[in-house]
DNA sequence: TTAGGGTTGAGATTTGGTCTCAATCTTATT
DNA sequence: AATAAGATTGAGACCAAATCTCAACCCTAA
């Protein structure tokens, strides 16, 4: 009698992009980069990097808060997140990977993100760096103001 | 014989805004804030709040930096100087008075900055703040790539 | 199994900026 | 001009976010 065990690691299809991106780069696959991914693509908002952190220290997972940065670098060097800075300079993160570009409104009452997309803005931004022979790579647009429910109390 | 001194205080058309600014909100006009005022509007493109605390050093004005902070602050909420946010995390300023409302071309080579201006962007982004209910108050737009001088390196 | 080299954690360090508070300055009022 | 109330300042402590250091450890190819 004859027992074969076929272990098959599940890795959701972000996560492996990740791999693949890593290896791709000549980097190692480490179990703590596994980790720090699958979290991140738990999260379908945006979250800073402190509160990945946080998550991944409840979760029992020993990680350092370095590792953590280190990571989220990564992940944002290979595409997979995108990394935007509030007026206070803090740094959020969220997916790319599988969702459409696209820009920021930005409550400065209770800090509520709304997010959009608008075709025409990014042609002309196009058409403005081509005038200006300026390769463009990418921008960052935000919008700040106050959002309907802040402007009600 | 009766000789009159009338000491008459030259003062930037800038300068004297920011004077204005500051008495209007019951605040007091000081020495410093007027040396760095006066310093501010010397500088003609963008710079850090460092920066300008080094001019003024270099001049051998003994002004702290803690006063430089809050006066480029108390400047910004008058509206005579913009802030601007890095993709670093560091912060630059630049006259806004007497100025024409504009956003950013940055070269992430070599840092050049170019200004312009785009009032169908402009106009695009009231809408998509109405659409959403959101009172809009500013926005930022930054877009990054390489500037035509790096491409040709 | 091993060697070479990439990765990690703990904590120190850096950075850009803010806060503290006693001394000082500004301004309005005598 | 003197005064009093309150705003401003400077020096340095402090802060949070992020990065760096380096020895121990892990991954991978051979
Ligand atoms: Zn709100
Ligand atoms: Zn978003
Ligand atoms: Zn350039
Ligand atoms: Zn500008």
């Amino acid at each position: 009698m004859v027992s074969i065990l076929l272990m098959v690691k599940i890795m959701k299809n972000e996560v492996r992009k990740f791999q693949e991106f890593v290896r791709r780069n000549k980097l190692l696959w480490s179990n703590e980069r596994e980790i720090i991914a699958e979290q991140v693509f738990e999260n379908h908002f945006h979250f800073t990097a402190d509160e990945l952190f946080i998550q991944l220290d409840q979760k029992g997972k020993n990680i350092s808060r370095a590792t953590v940065y280190r990571t989220l670098d990564l992940l944002e060097r290979g595409k997979l997140v995108g990394k935007i800075q509030l007026q206070s300079g803090k740094h959020i993160y969220e997916h790319i990977f599988g969702h459409q570009h696209h820009d920021h409104l930005i409550c400065q009452e209770c800090g509520k993100i709304i997010e959009f997309h608008n075709d025409k803005m990014e042609k002309i931004q196009k058409k403005i760096s081509r005038k200006e022979n300026f390769e463009m790579q990418g921008h960052c647009l935000k919008i700040y103001g106050i959002c309907s429910k802040c402007q009600k109390k």
